[in-house]
DNA sequence: GCCAACGTTGGC
DNA sequence: GCCAACGTTGGC
């Protein structure tokens, strides 16, 4: 079982609205190494940090799961989505995407800020400098001090 | 709204 | 393959 952190501006996909859906299609990750931690890392069951970016405080607010490994993401292939990409083709699709699950929210959102001042996270993803993805690792040492902070 | 950091595109 | 121009992310 690995772990991860998954970025969403609250304006467009909350935590809050992934616990009324239960479930969310993880359509419009248009970068590569975002892409190939879900075409290579994830599996059913894997953790998620549920994370707020773009917004008065960013930081993890919930926990969520991986419901499927990762599979084609049909936006690519809509002309009227924000995603289309007109590169991708039918039968190499260029872009994946995982179902994500809620589990919970957090007590507190444990902020970036936060994150940032505890060297026991080693070197963290999220906090690398001009670090931009919206999908990154989380080692199990990560995921249980950052928990252990709630 | 600003802007640093980064990824992508496309001319050469 | 290089690199300038451009677009995007995301903290502040």
């Amino acid at each position: 079982m690995a772990y991860w952190l998954m970025k969403s501006e609250p304006e467009e996909f909350s935590i809050d609205m992934l616990k009324q859906r239960k479930r969310e299609p993880w359509n419009g990750v248009r970068n590569y190494q975002a892409r190939n931690f879900m075409r290579d890392g994830m599996r059913k069951g894997d953790g998620v940090l549920f994370y707020h970016s773009n917004c008065a405080e960013p930081g993890v607010v919930g926990i969520a799961e991986i419901l499927c490994a990762a599979y084609t993401d049909p936006t690519q292939f809509d002309p009227k989505s924000d995603y289309f990409d007109a590169g991708s083709k039918y039968d190499e699709p260029r872009w994946l995407m995982v179902d994500v699950g809620y589990k919970r929210k957090l007590k507190r959102t444990i902020s970036l800020n936060e994150l940032k001042e505890r060297p026991e996270l080693g070197d963290f993803a999220l906090t690398r400098r001009g670090n931009r993805l919206s999908v990154l690792p989380v080692t199990a040492e990560q995921w249980q001090f950052i928990l252990a902070l709630e």
